[in-house]
DNA sequence: GTGCAAAGTTGCACTTAGTGTAACTAAGTG
DNA sequence: CACTTAGTTACACTAAGTGCAACTTTGCAC
């Protein structure tokens, strides 16, 4: 039981890391909830969490990057659903696939919290634009790798990023419209955002070119078709 | 000629705070170019700028967002062209006309040196983002403009957002393939970059799906229809 | 168990970021 | 010129982030 299955059993050590770690992610979470966006320190963060200061610091090289564990987790979730997808599944389809994967109520909800309590704030903002990016270039990867390894640069990138933006889109939208309520109808509602954007990124956006464009007027002149259950006007 | 005509002559004190600002951003580059990533502080940049430190803070937030201004800059004079494409136009094709305001030499030259003096950092890349990210807004709010104040939201935003991960994908590239290069052929390279991704996002990146797949096998295989002057394989 | 080495935690000292405040200087006005 | 207003600066202070050395826990051997 020592060396082998290491894979199974992190040993100890790597349970404890990994526990120290969620203690401070969880801790970051519960004191800008009590506290107020602004209105604490990575001191207040680490004595929540029964750490001190400089361990938080060899976990998380800034306050902002405890919070963004929690996007991380989140996009991480879609991602591992990304890459379990069948290789010869059209790409869209897969991340349409895997996006509905946010939409589960224990997943998004931590999400949800940080999205509330962060609305309107500035450093945070900015870590969260980096844990969006970082799932981009994961994305890239798990790209290349299925559609091999000569696959053109500017297509990969092109596509990981839009993906991530019609997520990002959806996600924004949605919070826009619900704020933290995570009831069925909610949820429901994201999953339907998500399937309209990636359904916009697969028709080309296609507002008033005539390629895609379907009969409905309305649709044709927005470029979108959102589906029945999506109220209109955000 | 005191208070009318306040446009044309901004005052001296106008003038003065932006050549003060001007003066701030380019110590910050000048300094960045001959100290290297990491290894200054902004008193080294404000004591290039002829200011105290603390004046440094009066225009900037962080010594990164005074290196993120030349990436606005950059952006911004994107932005100013797309908002001068006439209201009928389809919006990638505004988009497309308004990215290949970025491939002047002028323009894009700051941008090129920055990339190549951040290429791989930290705080800096997260600057970066924010300024992307901030163009993304203003994109958004265009669009919106354009197309009416009772359009789609979800499509503004996930529009907005594959149109600038597009332009942001066609720099990486363009700057992974010439780096610092700005010869026509380079520049060329770039517009053609920019051309293609966008071409991708308003065909849906119809890689494997039917609908617009062309009968060439490599760009359906690819998903990818990169022009004759652009090099395969990043 | 005991002993030992590797990994992890903590306290301490230090540099730098960023901000409030009040004194000072330059720009605009009559 | 006197007066107001905007902008700059010095100073002091809190908090972020890092290097280092002492200390504690864990894993592994016997």
């Amino acid at each position: 039981m020592s060396t082998l299955e290491t894979a199974a059993l992190p040993s100890r050590r790597e349970q404890n890391k990994l526990a120290t770690r969620q203690a401070i992610a969880d801790a970051a979470l519960a004191v800008l909830r009590s506290k107020g966006v602004g209105n604490f320190t990575v001191e207040d963060i680490a004595e929540e969490a029964g750490v001190s200061r400089r361990t938080f610091f060899n976990y998380f090289p800034s306050l902002e990057a405890a919070l963004a564990s929690v996007t991380e987790g989140f996009l991480d979730h879609a991602l591992e659903q990304f890459r379990l997808r069948p290789s010869g599944e059209p790409i869209l389809e897969s991340a349409r696939a895997a996006l509905m994967a946010l939409a589960d109520p224990m997943t998004v909800s931590p999400m949800a919290e940080l999205f509330s309590l962060t609305q309107d704030n500035r450093a945070l903002a900015r870590s969260e634009l980096e844990a969006w990016d970082h799932c981009t270039t994961q994305i890239i990867d798990a790209a290349r790798h299925r559609l091999g390894p000569d696959t053109n640069e500017l297509y990969l990138r092109a596509l990981a990023g839009s993906i991530i933006s019609c997520g990002k889109a959806a996600m924004s939208v949605w919070f826009e419209q619900h704020g933290p309520d995570l009831s069925p109808e909610s949820l429901a509602n994201l999953r339907q955002h998500l399937i309209d954007a990636i359904g916009l990124l697969g028709s080309g956006f296609t507002a008033a070119t005539a390629s895609h464009a379907t009969a409905r007027h309305g649709a044709a002149r927005h470029g979108a078709e959102p589906s029945a259950d999506t109220q209109h006007q955000a």
